[in-house]
DNA sequence: TTAGGGTTAG
């Protein structure tokens, strides 16, 4: 064998550790003669380089063992292994070990310390560490701190230090560059970032491809996609990364097309395609409805094996889901190895966006069975599914679990919180979620907006959005929905009428099919019908079947039969095999002595195939769901029921009540109607919680369609002789029974 | 011969 000197062992070892080759570094490490602190540090950068900081530690303390003192190259590398590896611990100890051997002041060393601190969110230590250096003359000490800032979140820092950097009379160069404009990406400073562009061009940085990238990704992200595509166009250079952020830019103008178009065009010129650019274009393929499109790429990510990396897998399951091909995204999920709370995530909300709200909650209870701690964003879309179902008790155990992960409530876990107890039914739970928040966005006033109007409490609702605006946040879409949804519900017919004026002439918003439905509801139900036909034919675009539904309920309680048939006719065309519209015309007849009239209706119903969805209620008790149709029987504990029935009407008749004979069914005499009454779904439900419910307690109802008028009058009385509240949601709203009086004030 | 700071994604 050749005699080698100590110069070629080294730079063998070296390219053997930084080519990730271990086994022949560390076998080459062995036989190298004598090793100086350059052997060790050849193969110590190798592994912290190679992602391996276990081993990266392991030879460093072994170095310091064999008796060789540290060197800035070794430090300097574990210090890296740290900072990439995010650990805070191993980063103090080599802080602590540097200070003791007198490299506390070493340029390169501090740097690396500035970074790793930085890099593991503790900017004040970068901060202070920054700050003790007396000369700062060296490029990588201002841009370690401020890629710090911009990792950390603090532009404004960070636009500061670049400042302050060049006042100092410190040139920038190829790696403090973008860095900044990341942070001008991210706070969408344009100006700013124009500003850089300018220095780069003077400078001739533009030709380096990190530059390039971080420049096209900041005009992209702060929506100017002309500039960058003139940035691409600029060079020669055919960078991934650049292209990437050309095609997630498109993407968020929601220029899929564009996106998609970029991605063929990367196919075709041979060019690189990395994990990035699949996600990009999987994102874009998730609004686009392109099957077809969507399998070839499904296919190429196949040949390329580009389906182990998880983000490219949970892409995949988040673009089958919203393709509305849930089997796809179950298959993806299942051939997955690793799966992260992502991978969950994405599958947890695609079950709930495909309608499958069960199987969401189930799936989220096989994540935490799994050991998975549930991330804000999980448990925003869990809730949401929750409130779907109204499940509240399964709601009320998921905020548990979020306030036992540790994490303060943010914004987004606070709005679906809100959200789901209203919808359930609590709006005294949504308002102390509502107080604990700190910070109230559009969104968040919304949701409680919503929620009093939901149940029953338009006052509530009203007062809240006069809030709302005095503090300064502006009101959406949505905000007027719900107040509208406030005002229909409480027949505010002035109010209603201002609010619906105001959305468009102060703040400019179009009203949409959402909020002439209510219009139309509150006019019509108030007995306006001729200005709700107006109001109706005023509308821009062709009205939806809620609009037409709202003007025939109004009709069928208005006994107005001429607008209430072309209402009737219109939806029979829109949702033809829907049984509402039938009903209600024929009632309508009915009304109106028109009993041939009304025959006809359910013969033309019945010639149709349409039935008429049973009425069914359902009572939660324990995590069980007990449900009961009408003159139910099929309940274990039917004999209770029905004794607990006779024992409330005869108790609540003595308090007032007269059944309402009217609802009951025609084809019966006045007794089997009165029996037939109550046995309704709801009293039966009723009957149940008062006797599975401990006092005090709520008793809960669901109703899958609006709740009969004797019922309600029932739960009154009910409520005042049982001293209980009732809480009865319906198709349509909520009905809080308490002391004999009902939330909403008997108008509904 | 060994070393420090950089861009894209739910």
């Amino acid at each position: 064998m050749l005699e080698r000197d100590e110069y070629t062992w080294n730079t063998m070892v070296a390219a053997y550790a930084n080519s990730g080759r271990f086994d022949e570094a560390k076998e080459l490490f062995e036989e190298t003669p004598c090793k100086s602190s350059v052997t060790w540090s050849s193969l110590i950068s190798g592994y912290c380089r190679h992602g391996r900081p276990g081993e990266g530690f392991k030879f460093f303390w072994l170095m310091q063992l064999d008796g060789q003192k540290p060197t800035q190259f070794s430090l300097g590398s574990v210090l890296r292994a740290c900072a990439v590896s995010g650990s805070l611990q191993g980063g103090e100890q080599i802080h602590g070990y540097a200070m003791k051997t007198n490299f506390d002041h070493n340029d390169f060393v501090v740097t690396g310390l500035i970074d790793m601190y930085a890099k593991c969110r503790s900017i004040s230590e970068a901060e202070y560490l920054f700050a003790m250096v007396l000369e700062r003359s060296n490029h990588a000490l201002w841009s370690a701190m401020i890629t710090g800032y911009s990792q950390n979140g603090d532009a404004y820092k960070a636009m500061e230090c670049f400042k302050e950097m060049r006042k100092q009379g410190i040139e920038f160069d190829e790696y403090s560059l973008p860095s900044i404009l990341a942070t001008c990406a991210a706070v969408s400073a344009d100006a700013f970032g124009a500003q850089v562009h300018c220095c780069i061009t003077r400078s001739g940085y533009a030709v380096s491809a990190f530059v390039q990238s971080a420049l096209v990704d900041m005009y992209a992200k702060c929506g100017d996609l002309n500039s960058a595509k003139l940035v691409i166009e600029a060079t020669d250079i055919d960078g991934v990364v650049s292209w990437n952020s050309m095609i997630m830019g498109c993407m968020r103008q929601g220029c899929e097309e564009e996106a998609l178009y970029l991605f063929k065009k990367m196919h075709g010129r041979d060019m690189k395609i990395d994990d990035f650019t699949y996600t990009s274009v999987l994102k874009s393929l998730a609004s686009t409805m392109d099957l077809k499109l969507a399998k070839s790429v499904h296919c190429l990510i196949l040949k390329t094996r580009f389906e182990a990396y998880r983000l490219v897998s949970n892409a995949l399951i988040d673009m089958y889901a919203k393709q509305r091909e849930i089997t796809c995204a179950c298959e993806v999920f299942k051939c997955m190895l690793e799966k992260d709370v992502i991978s969950w995530t994405s599958l947890v909300t695609g079950y709930a966006h495909n309608g499958l709200f069960e199987e969401a909650l189930r799936l989220f209870c096989d994540m935490t069975a799994e050991g998975i701690c549930p991330d804000e964003m999980v448990i925003s879309s869990i809730l949401s599914a929750s409130a779907e179902l109204t499940a509240l008790e399964f709601g009320q155990q998921v905020h548990g679990i979020f306030v036992k992960s540790g994490h303060a409530i943010s914004t987004s876990v606070g709005n679906s919180l809100i959200s789901m107890y209203a919808r359930c039914g609590c709006i005294e739970d949504a308002d102390r979620v509502f107080n604990s928040m700190h910070v109230a966005g559009v969104i968040t006033w919304t949701a409680l907006i919503m929620g009093y109007a939901r149940n029953g409490k338009a006052k509530e609702s009203l007062e809240t959005y006069n809030r709302m605006v005095a503090s300064g946040v502006k009101p959406d879409y949505i905000s007027f929905i719900g107040l509208l949804f406030a005002c229909s519900h409480a027949c505010l017919v002035q109010e209603g009428r201002m609010y619906f004026e105001s959305m468009t002439k102060t703040y400019g918003i179009k009203p949409g099919p959402e909020h002439y439905a209510s219009m139309i509801d509150l006019l019509g139900r108030s007995g306006k019908l001729a200005e709700a036909e107006e109001l109706l034919n005023q509308m821009s675009v062709e009205p939806d079947p809620t609009i037409w539904k709202a003007l025939l309920a109004a009709c069928r309680v208005h006994k107005n039969l001429e607008l209430g048939e072309r209402a009737a006719r219109n939806l029979f065309k829109l949702e033809p095999m829907n049984s509402v519209p039938y009903v209600l015309l024929a009632n309508i007849y009915f009304a109106s002595g028109k009993l041939e009239e009304a025959a006809k209706i359910w013969g033309l119903m019945k010639s149709r195939g349409i039935n008429k969805e049973p009425g069914c209620s359902w009572v939660g008790i324990n995590g069980q769901v007990h449900t009961f149709v009408s003159e139910d029987r099929g309940h274990p504990r039917m004999s209770d029921i029905y004794s607990k029935i006779d024992e409330v009407m005869r108790l609540i008749k003595k308090a007032g009540y007269v059944p309402d004979l009217s609802l009951a069914l025609h084809d019966v005499d006045e007794e089997g109607k009165e029996l037939g009454l109550a046995y309704h779904s709801e009293k039966l439900a009723v009957a149940f919680g008062l006797l599975a419910v401990p006092q005090g307690g709520p008793i809960r109802i669901y109703k899958n369609l609006r709740v009969c008028g004797d019922c309600h009058i029932a739960m009154r009385y009910i409520s005042q002789v049982f001293s209980r509240h009732i809480v009865l949601r319906d198709s349509n709203r909520f009905h809080h029974f308490r002391e004999g009086v009902c939330s909403c004030g008997d108008y509904w």
